[in-house]
DNA sequence: AACTCGGGGGC
DNA sequence: GCCCCAGAGTT
């Protein structure tokens, strides 16, 4: 009788997905192994983000940068910029860090082993894990949360995460195969992605329908149990949006720690219950009417929004400005270039 | 162990 | 609206 991974392996072999970042499976079967830049590349795009958020970003990359020593050599602002809408920036501030490890102290190599990757920047235990199985065939147990998932439903494990973490590591590890760890590691989050889904799980047509303890309960919808999250609660703040009579926009580059650092933004107050109005330069300012609102991790965010047509040759106590030709609104993230659509139509005429 | 850190798609 | 997602880093 074949093991469990064999019968996802099996399963794998006819249902795996067809994304960018993963070799073909002719090409694997003949030898062919996955380029460790490319792997880590699409694993630290894809933490915490979904596979159809990623793939436009994935290609954009490989295709500026091929390999690690060309970005390495890009500069910091055109990587955040790239970056941006992906969110989770620190993401991109260690991954330009650790492209410069590997292309500077490690002559362009990523090591292959879970204990040299996971003291690179950006790499936690999950992906150095997942990095060496795919990339180097290392037999490590891989687990995110489509593992956490699946391996809940399976063993009918009802602790609730994350305390129920080193219980699931345990039931991942004890099913892990020697032979194709990097397949199995990918067929266990295509089972989870397809299959074993968050709700309704289509038992039905699993490979692992007659081994799930959770199924056999019919506690698999309830599974894996979470604690509750705290409310998320609302802050105010103000936005500065200011035009020059030349078409410059007046932007700032954000501090390169905490909430969007390093990215691009517009002048504004802090975020808090009684923002302290904050203009960059003096102007006749006059307010929107509309806010921008946006959700984040852990609070919600009302933004009100000023504009102002600056003269030429204005100077501005924070902030520079951009001519038309060196911006692009797709280098804001998501709530700057909220605020840039609302307030564009009022200062289309630069005067 | 708890908290910070984005954004979008699904329901 | 809430939940989830190929989590990592900090405190």
């Amino acid at each position: 009788m074949r093991d469990a991974a064999g019968d996802l392996l099996a399963w794998y072999d006819d249902h795996a997905r067809d994304l960018p970042w993963r070799v073909a499976p002719a090409a694997r079967a003949a030898g062919v192994r996955p380029d460790p830049y490319r792997v880590w590349l699409s694993e630290v795009m894809l933490q915490q983000t979904t596979v159809a958020a990623v793939k436009a970003y994935y290609e954009r990359f490989t295709t500026l940068w091929p390999d690690v020593g060309a970005l390495a050599a890009a500069p910091d602002d055109q990587v955040m910029g790239e970056w941006a809408g992906l969110g989770y920036y620190a993401r991109a501030r260690n991954l330009l860090k650790c492209a410069r490890v590997v292309a500077g102290d490690l002559g362009g190599r990523f090591p292959g082993t879970r204990e040299a990757l996971v003291n690179l920047p950006g790499i936690g235990p999950y992906t150095g894990a997942a990095i060496a199985a795919i990339a180097f065939d290392a037999p490590e147990v891989v687990v995110d949360g489509n593992v956490e998932r699946v391996m809940a439903r399976l063993h009918d494990i009802h602790t609730p995460l994350p305390a129920a973490k080193p219980a699931l590591v345990e039931a991942a590890a004890g099913l892990t195969p020697v032979e194709r760890p990097g397949d199995y590691a990918q067929a266990v989050m295509d089972l989870g992605a397809t299959v074993c889904t968050p709700k309704s799980p289509a038992c039905g047509i699993c490979p692992w329908m007659a081994r799930c303890a959770a199924r056999k309960a019919g506690t698999q919808a309830d599974l894996p149990r979470k604690t509750p999250k705290k409310p998320k609660p609302t802050r105010l703040g103000i936005a500065y949006v200011a035009r020059r009579a030349d078409g410059a926009w007046l932007l700032e580059r954000r501090p390169g720690k905490g909430l969007l650092g390093g990215m691009l933004g517009w002048p504004g107050s802090d975020w808090s219950d009684a923002p302290a109005p904050a203009p960059p330069v003096e102007a006749a300012w006059r307010d929107l009417g509309e806010e921008a609102r946006h959700t984040f991790t852990h609070f919600h965010l009302r933004l009100a929004i000023r504009v102002a047509h600056l003269p030429e040759g204005a100077v501005a106590e924070r902030g520079d400005f951009r001519p038309p030709a060196a911006f692009r609104p797709s280098e804001l993230p998501t709530v700057m270039r909220k605020v840039f659509d609302l307030a564009r139509p009022a200062l289309e005429n630069t005067r």
